[in-house]
DNA sequence: TTGACATGCAGTAAACTTACAGCATATTAG
DNA sequence: CTAATATGCTGTAAGTTTACTGCATGTCAA
């Protein structure tokens, strides 16, 4: 795990935004920018235009926390957290007042 | 955990001069700013200015990742990563391939 | 009390982030 | 083919971040 992979990962959760998009995903797979957009708007009353989810959508990509397919005119976009992510993200464990895992 | 205090855990660790910084302090606690310049310079070969160090270590502060002390005319810098932090770092569990815990 | 030391605060410049609008491109339905 | 749809690309504006310099404040030693 190289320190990049984990700026990329860290900084992609650092977005209450991102951590949304995240949680709409996990609840319905391979769902489009507009269906994003919606959810949005249903889950939590935030209107998010377009381009700001799909800049949101790009963080997340780089950071390999989704994977997208093309689907004729529409990009399906699904949530794809590795064991590599949670690795990444237990980095903070071994720091842990009384040690690692106790 | 709230919104606020996730963004800020993870912001907190989306940089690796922070999480060099974590670093230095889990191999010596209550270091001083200065302490933790010569560190990153002995440690990494990487010169950073006071003040930079001092902008990390709000940032790690606002967090709550670390606690300090005043020792007379120093600031002692200790690490504080309390099962709160290990429980925001774990976000990313749930949301895992198959399942958390799987 | 004075000088050296440790830190804090203000200000700056470049780069990045986050939100948006507008236009272009590509695909599907009719 | 044409219109509607879904996304991509470019540009913009405000705010944040990251690095720095310089000056100010507070504390300890001589």
């Amino acid at each position: 795990m190289t320190d990049d992979q984990l700026n990329l990962i860290f900084k992609a959760l650092s977005d209450s935004t991102r951590r949304r998009i995240i949680e709409y995903l996990s609840k319905q797979s391979a769902q489009s920018l507009f269906e994003l957009c919606a959810a949005s708007v249903a889950s939590d009353g935030v209107a998010l235009s377009r381009q700001t989810v799909s800049q949101h959508l790009a963080v997340l990509e780089k950071a390999g926390l989704i994977e997208t397919t093309w689907k004729g005119r529409t990009k399906a976009h699904s949530l794809s957290v590795t064991d590599g992510h949670i690795e990444a993200a237990s980095w903070l464990m071994e720091f842990r007042k009384d040690g690692p895992k106790t």
